[in-house]
DNA sequence: TTTGAATATTGACACACGTCTATGTCCTAT
DNA sequence: ATAGGACATAGACGTGTGTCAATATTCAAA
């Protein structure tokens, strides 16, 4: 729970982002190696139980965004841990960062989402 | 190329699996700590660029299945470390495996590539 | 301006991981 | 029975990763 009492005031604006539209969905045709690459960085970021749940909670939080010192309950771990995590996700892409005031905020990026929904997407290109 | 001059025999029957049917989508709700652990399995044996090419060679391949001899091919890596990483991929139950002779064939598992796809899936509940 | 709380950064450490060489196993053809 | 090829396993080695304690940074309240 929050030690201060200010309520998070305003809604993130969705921020779009292209620079995650590069994955094909793997069972069509052989990805090429960059392909490969880049999707490998983006698994890689998210292949971890800590930061899946933290994924998950940012997710299904109301307005889709989540306070660091919300997320850090639920976790035996220490704050540097859970904010490196935080910090590998942004990296990756997947989460925005806002600051505001003392806290900061962590929102997922729909367009990082939706390049990971691809790369495992059965439909059959139609 | 294979070295032998037998052509592979005949279809694999396709592999029904339970075993990953545990895997909530990221968006609804927070994940439960054996949910994340589950998934975060999974990622990890995909989340190498090497053994995203070896899955996605297996999935386009004629039939859907590929033999070891030919998924060697194209990589600058030794028969050892090929070898490895269809192990990860088997070990995670993301790929079949049948020997055929002296050949092995490897074959996606529809049931992992769905729990995968679920995972981050959009769709909003119907 | 000083204090305290929220978060990030740094540096250290143990462990996991990707790769290789060397070797083993299993099958087929001779 | 023997030889050779396809694939797996074992062991070694360097690098990457998750975690922590300690410290720094940034902001709000007093």
């Amino acid at each position: 729970m929050c030690q201060y009492s200010k309520v998070p005031p305003s809604q993130l604006l969705p921020v779009i982002d292209d620079r995650l539209a590069c994955c094909t969905p793997l069972a069509r045709e052989p990805m090429t190696v960059e392909q490969a690459a880049t999707a490998a960085e983006l698994l890689k970021a998210v292949a971890d139980p800590v930061r899946l749940r933290l994924m998950s909670m940012v997710l299904s939080y109301e307005g889709g965004e989540a306070c660091v010192c919300d997320l850090g309950e639920g976790f035996d771990l220490s704050q540097p841990t859970i904010s490196h995590h935080l910090k590998v996700l942004h990296d990756a892409g997947l989460l925005d960062r806002e600051k505001r005031g003392v806290w900061v905020y962590y929102r997922a990026r729909p367009a990082a989402m939706a390049a990971l929904g691809d790369l495992f997407s059965t439909d059959l290109g139609l």
